[in-house]
DNA sequence: TCAAAAGTGTTCAGCTTACACCCATGA
DNA sequence: TCATGGGTGTAAGCTGAACACTTTTGA
């Protein structure tokens, strides 16, 4: 952290240390990511975010951008990734510690998109100011990640779910339409992952059992793969 | 990044941004970390690390941090956490991006450890200042699963080895003495990942055949596994 | 000729994949 | 009774764990 040959004094500069949240949902049948319109830059996004203050931590920093610049609140949070080139941000120096976040859409409260703020989908993005883009793309590949060893899938849940409705979930985020459905369904029910709830859901058939997430699952994931 | 709605001045704080760097070898079927004596503290060790200049790229002040206080150079390196607490230095208002490195003991140049600066085993830690074991934590959990996954093991290895000292070295990382060598061996020709040198090295037996890493080598790391 | 370590083959259980089939509902 | 989508069963093939075995060297 210090050198210790350097005194304290030495070598401080002033620096803008911000924080930028990659907030995934799902909706629509889309993977969406919100923005936030720039009024310095027209036409250009950003993600949400802004400057840390001196007595505060870093995740507390991510969770108060949420609260402040979306209708978004208390959900899945975790580091990305901290960017800092020099030439990030052309007026000043600047390194942003990036957070990804899942929320479910029904949670989402009065979502009135404007011209200012909105979901886009993260497979059709506007154009996006300073490395924002490269922060998407590194959060939608740990997203992937992600979801293949953890349950971080049911954060992008509402409370109950079909499986079909799970599944759809994994083939969106995924990009993948080959996902077998008997094979899904046994990989979720083997995982004891999902409890089934006494409530069924309409469809244009047979109606679908609906589940929820079991909060005692425990997924130990040992690998011990090696390379595939 | 920046909030639109706040000028650009308006929140700025003087911030100390530093590097820290949790380097890993493999020396005497062990593994270690090279650690630096706190003179401001003494008893106590940190990782070598310092101070973010002005205009450096994160990960360009990491690898200056190791020219400057280690003997090792043009390792691989990889960001590993953004560690922010306000209290986590008492002095002042510091975070750190933390690297970790891994280099192959053969190509350590000159290695006379004295008092201040050596490479300690990760099983046996002296007391470390600030959050520096936390970090020296998190980063094994990540070279653990990096090695599954990954080729990174090779970057701990000579240029040349035999398979049962790779073997060994999983089992010193992992600490998992569990290995079959037969499955092992499997695992890696099937990766198509080593390729043999027409040299052998002398053992307490028959002799053992060289390999060397395959720059070519590609490993798709297709997860599609889900929960275990 | 024996110990030590390298290196290989074989079996069996369990998992994955692919695909066919049955079930419940509404029109 | 038919279309629609939910839900299940099973055979074939592959993978991984366990373990026994053969090979090559030096003492």
């Amino acid at each position: 952290m210090i050198d210790p040959k350097s005194p304290v004094q030495e070598s401080q500069w002033v620096w803008s240390v911000a924080v930028d949240v990659v907030i995934f949902t799902l909706y629509r049948q889309d993977l969406r990511v919100y923005l936030v319109q720039r009024t310095d830059h027209p036409g250009f996004w950003s993600l949400p975010g802004g400057i840390v203050r001196a007595d505060e931590a870093l995740e507390q920093a991510a969770m108060r951008q949420m609260r402040e610049q979306t209708t978004v609140e208390d959900v899945y949070l975790q580091q990305l990734f901290t960017y800092g080139d020099p030439q990030r941000d052309t007026r000043r120096r600047v390194i942003s510690v990036a957070y990804f976040a899942l929320i479910a859409a029904d949670r989402i409260k009065s979502d009135h998109p404007d011209d200012h703020r909105a979901w886009h989908s993260v497979y059709e993005l506007p154009p996006l100011a300073f490395d924002h883009a490269r922060m998407v793309h590194d959060a939608l590949t740990r997203l992937r990640y992600k979801i293949e060893y953890s349950a971080a899938a049911f954060e992008l849940m509402p409370d109950t779910f079909t499986l079909r409705e799970l599944q759809a979930a994994y083939m969106i985020i995924l990009n993948d339409s080959t996902l077998d459905k008997a094979n899904f369904r046994k990989k979720i029910h083997d995982a004891r992952i999902v409890e089934p709830v006494n409530r069924y859901q309409k469809t244009g058939g047979r109606p679908a059992r609906l589940y929820r997430f079991r909060k005692d699952a425990k997924l130990e994931s040992k690998a011990r793969r090696f390379f595939p």
